[in-house]
DNA sequence: CCCTTCAACTGGCTTGAGCCACTGGTGGCT
DNA sequence: AGCCACCAGTGGCTCAAGCCAGTTGAAGGG
């Protein structure tokens, strides 16, 4: 295909049931097989290169195991449909959106004319992971912090998983411990309390989810997720919220657009 | 575990091979099995639960599908180490780092202490991909583009493929057609062009990688990619470099530190 | 006409068997 | 002491067969 990446080396005799992938992985590059278009049954597969209906089985496998295909029992497996991306910008933190009286969920939601639902899951003292606790600068063996968990849906697909950590001591007795955090949702009363975000850090990585993940994102098989470690900093470069999400990452990408030097 | 998360319901009958693989999971999450320890093998587990050895290889393959084992082949099954990140930050396209001498990919290298490689895998005149097309502002239905193929590696393992894009018609005849790029690398010949680094923008998604950059990045089975689509815009607004970076997802994360507002 | 039933087809999962390739250690030979 | 051949153990992959569970549409009954 390109650069002599290993396409010009299949001789060394490839197992079968990675020939099959590749061959079917072909017809959907090719465009013989569209987003949406059922591929021929295992059987069939099985039957049309002379295998086992297991070996077809592991070539579909593989494939999902790429993104590509996605099977559903009882009717079939199916070519993977390019997901247009829910974006998520640098630009969520801004508190110019905060005019709209949106939380940034929402107005993202609203500009991809989808429906947004948050579902506040816990909210609970906690004792903070450690990575939780070194960003937030709080210990990490007591009950430290405030911890809410929501799960955010658009048109009443999961899309994210959000922890947001506060430290407990300026919390306690606040509208944070509500579900209802009032106009401009948390960042409204931790400004309140004397922190106005100036800086944010976030970090990125992605993994394959965890089982709960896998359930509570309705994640199918070899969809991976991106985590979002984000901290925020007051006008004092005091960290004052910590947030861990979690994203379904066939759905969702983040831009960032920032200047240089 | 925490908030009711389906952890609480187990009895619906899970099938053999998932319960293998969440005791297994158990074992691992309770320390009784450490980062780099051996499983029992597949014909042991099989033995110890009463199934079939394929059943016990069901379950391991589910594990490394969470990215919790690695298999090889002659010797076992193993706990997979949590890999310390080799972390890109916001400011790796920053000038200041320029200074140095370095790209910013051997800088980051010599601050984990790691010898950096990079090979040139291919330098070319192209049509471009239209998402490229689109971002760099040259029609994608001609070759409009050089593009230049790169792999990195940290300690001689391989940790991302660079494709990066850059106008045909200003890069025809100059440096930036040669391997050696020169000093401060293509940015510094791009400066030279009269580009000058003002923004960028980021966008980044995760996905699993293609057979072909599995191979190239010696990805083991679930390990996602992180996929950079970054954009380099002057003092203009113009944008005058695209790149595609894929990053291993076990390896590599990313970091963004800017001001909010 | 609508609804129910049912059969055929789909993927999900397991069994038990076998052969292969790779690994690591044992023990024998030089 | 050093080398090397061998072998037991490991995962990689396949086969052929079977049962289960979800889906669909056609046939039949009301």
């Amino acid at each position: 295909m390109l650069f002599g990446m290993t396409t010009s080396a299949p001789p060394p005799q490839q197992p079968p049931s990675r020939r099959i992938a590749e061959e079917l992985r072909a017809e959907i590059e090719a465009g013989r097989l569209s987003p949406g278009d059922k591929l021929p049954s295992e059987r069939a597969l099985a039957e049309r290169y002379g295998t086992a209906r297991n070996t077809a089985r592991e070539a579909i496998r593989l494939l999902a195991e790429q993104g590509l295909v996605t099977a559903k029992q009882g009717r079939g497996v199916f070519v993977r449909e390019p997901q247009r991306l829910f974006r998520f910008g640098s630009d969520r933190y801004s508190s110019k959106n905060r005019e709209t009286g949106l939380t940034p969920f929402r107005l993202e939601a609203q500009r991809q004319g989808k429906t947004a639902r948050i579902d506040v899951v816990s909210i609970d003292r906690e004792t903070p992971p450690k990575d939780i606790a070194e960003r937030l600068n709080v210990p990490s063996d007591e009950a430290s912090v405030l911890h809410r968990e929501n799960h955010y849906f658009a048109d009443d697909e999961p899309v994210q998983i959000v922890s947001t950590y506060l430290r407990w001591d300026e919390t306690q007795g606040t509208a944070l411990m509500q579900p209802k955090t009032g106009p401009h949702g948390i960042y409204g009363r931790l400004e309140e309390l004397g922190h106005v975000m100036t800086r944010v850090r976030d970090e990125i990585s992605a993994r394959m989810p965890t089982p709960e993940e896998a359930a509570v994102l309705e994640l199918l098989p070899g969809v991976p997720v991106l985590e979002v470690l984000h901290t925020s900093l007051d006008q004092d470069g005091v960290p004052f919220e910590v947030s861990r999400y979690v994203h379904r990452a066939d759905q969702t990408g983040l831009l960032y657009e920032l200047p240089v030097e």
